[in-house]
RNA sequence: GGUGGGGUUCCCGAGUGGUCAAAGGGAUCAGACUGUAAAUCUGACGGCUCAGCCUUCGGAGGUUCAAAUCCUCCCCCCACCA
């Protein structure tokens, strides 16, 4: 089965040029393509993942991929389908960002053996000189059609405009696909379908100036049900560094997908068989649940590694509850088969406090300084409307004190409504 | 540069001297119902030493017993014109 069709199986395509020259190009070839990547912070977030699964199908298939850094485009800030002007991040923050960056894909990508390559497009976008740019590239940009293009759309029509910089943008990006196909012959760009105006651009320029063929494919902006954008949560995006947000919250992110989303996220963001994912599409009720624990897991699994899947697999457990996963659920997956009980909790969300810290303090000074209130305001209101919970026993007054009582084990257990739970260890 | 219109609590958006911590909607949070789902219903939604007090309506001053609302200066945005 070719990529192309893997990919457009599994919902990863909305949008492609050439059908017949690209599945060609894609079949006959060991074809390299790329996918560019913001450096705007030192972590990639689920945003990003349609984009990262992309690469990583097609180094599974023999090609190869190339994340683009725009070290060079970071400096200006893409407008497309933008409302707002982006801020302009300095040449010292994207270096850091990118070595971030890096790091995160390499759990997805092989860059061994230049199997894969990160390349930043700085490399070659801060040599450029204004008038022979003008010249020799920006001869081939037509201003109407510009002006016409969908990614513009939002910011032409917003109150805000659409700044000089920011138009230039299409160009910078065009000027990338053009070069990596000179250099790398990198003949196919893909990127979310806000990308599609800067895709064709680069493929225009790249027939005009090489006289070469190039590719593009888009994804769907993937939403959840709610119609809300993926990866972004009230509390901002969901990174896919350990550090920023821990792999038993990664877990839960996904544990949290809407029914509805499951065979799509499942499709999407796991390598599990096509064959086996359309089964779960008859799931109901519980045993749709349970297909959820199996998207999670792969999830975090891709992501954190088997380890850090198994230990968010073990601590939600005992934080909800035992579940079975049969054998015949999703069997391509790599989750521990069976009934799982409460075991060991250790990737909770936890802090350490001392005796002392805690002598004194009351229950709604816990719930603040563990994060899981952010004000007294907010502790206050939870507990008023019987949110709050330690060791399981709702409380009823937000001054109470802790106790020692309170202290099992060396530990407390707090919980903030249904799915927030935090645990201090007491030394 | 000129003229006109704007900047309100997370977002949208009311509010033109007291009854305004500021309508309404969205988002969010909590509770009920459930399957750690959705939908629905109920409540909350600036902070605090919380039946009271304090800080907010672009910024700085001023008028007034009293200002988001009036005046002055400044900053920023938008439209049209140049």
């Amino acid at each position: 089965m070719s990529v192309l069709s893997v990919l457009k199986e599994r919902g990863f395509i909305e949008d492609l040029t050439h059908t017949e020259e690209l599945e060609d190009y894609l079949t006959n070839n060991i074809a390299t393509c790329y996918i560019g990547f913001d450096p705007t912070a030192a972590s990639l977030h689920v945003g990003s993942l349609v984009c990262i699964m992309a690469l990583a199908h097609m180094q599974r298939h023999g090609h190869r991929p190339i994340a683009l850094v725009g070290g060079g485009t970071g400096l200006i800030g893409d407008p497309s389908g933008k409302t707002e002007l982006r801020k302009v991040i300095t040449q010292k923050e994207i270096d850091e960002n990118k070595e971030g960056i890096r790091n995160q894909l390499a759990r997805f990508l092989d860059f061994s053996d230049e199997k894969a390559l990160l390349l930043d497009n700085a490399q070659w976008l801060t040599q450029l000189e204004y008038i022979p740019f003008l010249r020799d590239i920006g001869r081939h940009f037509s201003v109407n059609r510009m002006v016409k293009a969908e990614s513009y759309k939002a910011r032409m029509d917003s109150e805000d405009g659409l700044t000089f910089i920011e138009f230039n943008y299409m160009l910078l990006q065009a000027y990338d696909f053009m070069q990596l196909a000179k250099s790398y012959d990198c003949f196919l760009q893909m990127g979310g379908s806000d990308q599609w105006g800067n895709i064709v651009a680069g493929i225009d320029l790249t027939r005009r100036t090489l006289g070469k063929q190039a590719f593009g494919i888009t994804f769907p902006l993937i939403t959840t049900a709610s119609g809300i954008k993926m990866g972004k949560t009230h509390k901002g995006a969901v990174w896919l560094d350990a550090q920023r947000y821990s792999p038993y919250e990664y877990y839960q992110f996904w544990v949290n997908s809407d029914d509805a989303d499951v065979a799509k996220f499942l499709a999407l963001f796991t390598f599990l068989s096509m064959e086996e994912i359309d089964q779960v599409k008859h799931l109901e009720g519980a045993q749709l649940n349970k297909a959820k624990t199996i998207l999670a897991y792969e999830a975090c699994k891709i992501c954190h590694g088997e380890n850090e899947a198994v230990k968010a697999l073990k601590a939600s457990v005992s934080m909800f509850g035992s579940l079975e996963i049969s054998k015949d659920l999703l069997p391509g997956s790599s989750i521990p088969r069976g009934l799982h009980c409460a075991a060991s909790d250790d990737s909770v969300p936890s802090s350490c406090y001392t005796k002392n810290d805690i002598d004194k303090i009351s229950v709604a000074d816990l719930f603040m300084s563990v994060g899981l209130c952010k004000s007294k305001s907010d502790a206050r209101r939870l507990v008023k409307q019987g949110g709050a919970y330690i060791n399981g026993n709702r409380i009823a007054v937000f001054d109470q004190m802790i106790l020692e009582g309170d202290i099992k084990n060396d530990e407390i257990l707090l919980r903030a409504g249904k799915k927030k739970y935090h645990k201090i260890i007491v030394n």
